[in-house]
RNA sequence: GUGGCCUUAGCUCAAUCGGCAGAGCAUCGGAUUGUGGAUCCGAUGGUUGCGGGUUCAAGUCCCGCAGGCCACCCCA
């Protein structure tokens, strides 16, 4: 065992890994750039208020998952790494005025989210999330637009079963007058509560809904819904987000006990779920409405909606699934010559070939020339270029090693004769 | 943060009752001084996760710690 090893939660992405990695992150620009989103990036750790005002002081995440970073002096500002994506949105979006662009500003990022919990397969100290905001529009259409558009990220991803489990709850409006229903009838059921939910029960009664405990479920089925006890503009844009959605095609389960752990959201919530899957780290992903966080953070009142995607999650689903993750790049070109001293030949040459475009690699080393089509071969070389005797009179050997065959061709021709062989190859 | 299971070479795993730490794959080299994914041969690679204890003797038994996984908590 090593000495020195990623910190707890942490792993590298090993080029073995990358690929499938790569596959997703180009994905995910491909989709920002079809529907208008455009890119943005703010630092991986803000001043701890941020989060505290921003995902809420008592949420799991600030309370007992904050990265938090030592100060150096004790001037110094309090940091931590950011444990989610959109606080540190928003706070650019008030910090940079962006309420005098063009609303909604639709923006979406790709990056590193860290969180001090307890590994687990799926679950991860630092973890990777696609994260995309429409902040500046209130009206239904705009959550349906996201809700889709997540939705899409997984179906081209490769992933089929993915469903949209949707809810509303209710604005500052509405929302309190139904938690103190609910409250009152899990006091009436009082006796029957396990001990961890009696304590909910006391903090917030609205995570008692989405309860993991088997013999939650009945009480749950028959507590109150939150979507009966809407206000009528809540009501309102609840429908109106599922009549779009319907619009659309996208496979929406209205789930009344999705709740989300985050202090900010008000109405719509919606999180991607894999049906069918092992353990429990079945949410791929999640969000909903923020209507009254760009105020919180103090800029002028200001609705907001977006999703993060667990891309760790996604790349385990895919290799559940056993979708193939994308062939590593090979080369068109493997430079080999016949004196194994001669690795400036094959350097200059492959060289000259990188410079016209192609994906060219040589032996470096001190290999026998059959020892070097040999690592040709391990690399997935269309072609290996043998340098020989015939040099002396401007040729070299052209090899192609799926075919098996062989011919000489001028040096001053070779880039040519290589672009021919791979674009006849690839068409055919 | 709570509980359970696990940890032997880069990877996947053996090692009888406590008795000399091994194999396959991978890597490097040879068979083959100008011709490749096969085959054969060889080499490299280990403080058995770390620390302590019991014992003539510990990969094996005991204790602690770390890490991984699983279930909670929570979430992506």
């Amino acid at each position: 065992m090593p000495e020195f090893r990623a910190p707890r939660g942490t792993r590298d992405l090993l080029p073995v890994d990358r690929p499938v990695w790569e596959r997703l992150t180009s994905l995910a620009g491909d989709l920002a750039r079809r529907y208008g989103y455009a890119g943005i990036e703010t630092p991986m750790f803000e001043q701890t208020a941020v989060f505290e005002r921003g995902v809420g002081a008592v949420t799991d995440i600030v309370e007992k998952e904050l990265f938090r970073i030592q100060p150096r002096t004790e001037e110094s500002e309090a940091w931590s790494l950011r444990p989610e994506a959109t606080a540190g949105i928003v706070r650019a979006y008030v910090q940079h005025g962006m309420r005098t662009l063009p609303q909604p500003v639709r923006v979406q990022y790709v990056g590193p989210m860290f969180r001090y919990d307890r590994p687990q397969a799926g679950r991860y100290r630092q973890f990777w999330q696609w994260d995309v905001e429409a902040i500046g529009d209130a009206g239904p259409g705009i959550d349906a637009e996201i809700i889709e558009l997540g939705h899409r990220f997984y179906t081209e991803a490769g992933l089929a079963n993915v469903q949209v489990l949707l809810n509303s709850i209710g604005d500052p409006g509405c929302r309190p007058a139904y938690v103190a229903r609910l409250r009152e009838y899990f006091e009436r059921h009082r006796s029957e509560l396990p001990g961890l939910e009696l304590a909910r029960l006391a903090s917030n009664p609205l995570r008692l809904l989405d309860s993991k405990d088997p013999d939650m479920a009945a009480l749950i089925a028959g507590a109150p819904r939150i979507v009966d006890h809407l206000c009528d503009a809540c009501r309102e844009h609840f429908d109106g987000v599922r009549a779009h959605l319907d619009a659309l095609g996208v496979p929406v389960r209205i789930e009344p006990s999705l709740v989300r752990g985050l202090d900010y959201y008000t109405r719509t919530a919606f999180e991607y779920y894999r049906e069918g899957a092992e353990g429990q780290q079945q949410a791929l992903g999640g969000g909903g409405r923020y209507d009254g966080l760009v105020e919180l953070l103090g800029g002028r009142p200001t609705p907001g909606i977006g999703f993060a995607l667990g891309l760790d999650r996604v790349v385990l689903a895919l290799a559940e699934e056993g979708i193939a993750a994308p062939e590593p790049v090979r080369p068109a070109a493997f430079v080999a010559s016949a004196d194994p001293a001669d690795s400036v030949g094959r350097l200059r040459v492959a060289t000259e070939l990188r410079r016209a475009g192609i994906a060219a690699r040589a032996d470096l080393g001190t290999r026998r020339l059959g020892r070097q089509l040999e690592q040709a071969s391990r690399e997935g070389a269309h072609f290996a270029v043998i340098l020989g005797d015939e040099l002396r009179d401007g040729m070299v050997q052209l090899r192609d090693l799926r075919a098996g065959t062989q011919h000489a061709v001028p040096l001053d021709e070779l880039a040519r004769s290589i672009q021919r062989g791979e674009s006849t190859h690839h068409h055919g």
